[in-house]
DNA sequence: CTTAATTTGTTATAATATAACGTTTGTTAT
DNA sequence: ATAACAAACGTTATATTATAACAAATTAAG
């Protein structure tokens, strides 16, 4: 479990620290919005800090709502094994722990003689509190 | 096992014979450019047409890509449970068929209580071919 | 036929993301 | 300390992906 130490460039921490306070996951323009205040003025500011939290796995990208999400799993350093739930009424999005799921999943062999090396996995319905609701 | 016919559109029907015939997917403006000689000139009447064929199951969006594969899965009527290996190197894509891994996936309950009614899974790897030539 | 629903055509614009360039800062090895 | 290299920065411009808004035409259903 020996965890590699990242230091973190002024601009990543100051992204970081937005995306990890926020209740859910975040556009690129709206992180541009909100670190103005910070000194970061152009999107690419955004973009690179993003890419390279990615990188590190500190932060995921949802990809069917290009948002980004802090980690929420200890063992994501690399962003390579990653499943979500996602509320299709609220929004609301969570990273989904799962040793069992993420076995399997990294185990996963099909005929097709291609080895995965990482996988994203979202998955969609009503959140507890929207199923109420209806 | 009783199929809804569907009646394709014009526009529609041109989009999917071009996302049919393609080797891998395809994306939105790529699609634009190609079906310009039957006539289609904007942007919004691709992305209407690639909506209702992906309502209908017809085609599939690769999130990760931005862009458009035609449905391998004859029972993807309507696309509500999708998986997709993807190569690093040459892009190749392909929808798994894999009855285990969709029946697991399907019927996946974690602690949230959430019910899922959809998922969307894509795999990331180096295929047959990319691996022989590393 | 009439009404409703879907699809179309068109223009404009919004939202998301990267290219290219030169500068600055941080790290590593002599 | 300083040269050499890599990473991050700042900035401007531009590429790519996707939707808003509105009116006309076509198609499905009663
Ligand atoms: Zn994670
Ligand atoms: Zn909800
Ligand atoms: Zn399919
Ligand atoms: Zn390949």
């Amino acid at each position: 479990m020996a965890q590699k130490q990242e230091y973190l460039s002024k601009n990543q921490q100051i992204v970081l620290n937005l995306i990890e306070k926020a209740k859910g996951p975040l556009k690129a323009y709206s992180i541009l919005y909100d670190v103005q205040k910070k000194g970061i003025k152009a999107p690419l500011q955004v973009y690179r800090a993003l890419e390279k939290l990615i990188k590190i796995g500190k932060i995921h990208k949802i990809e069917s709502k290009n948002a980004f999400i802090a980690c929420n799993n200890s063992e994501c350093e690399i962003s390579k094994a990653t499943a979500f739930s996602i509320c299709n009424n609220c929004e609301h999005v969570k990273e989904i722990k799962n040793t069992k799921l993420s076995k399997y999943l990294s185990n996963f062999q099909d005929n097709s003689g291609m080895k995965y090396k990482k996988y994203n996995l979202e998955f969609f319905g009503l959140c507890k509190n929207c199923k109420l609701k209806q």
